[in-house]
DNA sequence: TCGTATATTGTTATAATATAACGTTATGTA
DNA sequence: TACATAACGTTATATTATAACAATATACGA
């Protein structure tokens, strides 16, 4: 069987909703969103959410737990990411910066080993929760 | 009242059982393993955890939900921290190199910000699993 | 177009992770 | 001592995520 060209309809759901959203969106809150749409259950909001993660469709906020459509066209695979996330309002934006992506994606430890994917979180204040 | 200069009770009992690992354990992991000591419920590992990460002597693992201990004398405060994770075996390494953590704490976005903190985790296979 | 493999779906139940809310006890220091 | 903050103990509950099973859909070679 080939490589998945399209998306099923289930995923195609799941990714609208994420995408309209421009912030990360809770799996529950997509579920309750979705529901007018026919998913019912916490499975079909997980799965779907799977399959876009591993395409490089959607990334997870580890330290949020939470969903966010990618803003990069290059992330053909969600192999490299890098965030920013707001510690007062929790606004979330996807880093695209191509020296600190070689960089990290260059990097070998101490005993030379190198990776194949990496997640990269960086906090602060934005700048308007900084001026408030 | 002065910034805390020694661990509560629960908070020694917890960070001693995460050192004894060498390895990230889940919550409830610990939670099993210290009732022998008397904590009976997960809040009181949870409240434990949650000061030793704030104080630096224990990271959470966010892609793992997991808590190991800090190898890094540095690391007074949890603010700055990259780990390897082998996606194989999740055996976890603390990495500690001056010129990354220098790299990633200068590190400036797109619009000139500039970060109080971050969490890097990379993945891949450690050399046991890669040569197998 | 049949057979086979894989992907996706639908469903129920349950596991795993984490916090709310309450009152009490301990500790530091003015 | 009085006050503030930190830690504790406890019960209940919220939140996040997966197991297990059966059915349907899709891709593709023979």
């Amino acid at each position: 069987m080939q490589k998945q060209q399209y998306l099923s309809k289930n995923q195609k759901i799941v990714l609208e909703h994420v995408e309209k959203a421009n912030q990360p969106l809770k799996a529950y809150s997509i579920l309750y969103n979705v529901q007018k749409k026919g998913l019912k259950a916490p499975l079909q909001v997980y799965r779907a959410l799977d399959k876009l993660v591993e395409i490089g469709k959607i990334h997870k906020i580890e330290s949020r737990n939470a969903f966010v459509a990618c803003k990069n066209s290059n992330c053909v695979v969600s192999n490299a990411t890098a965030f920013s996330i707001c510690e007062s309002c929790e606004k979330v934006t996807e880093i695209n910066n191509s020296k600190l992506s070689k960089y990290l994606s260059n990097f070998e430890d101490n005993s030379g080993m190198k990776y194949s994917k990496y997640n990269l979180e960086f906090f602060g204040l934005c700048k308007k929760c900084k001026n408030k």
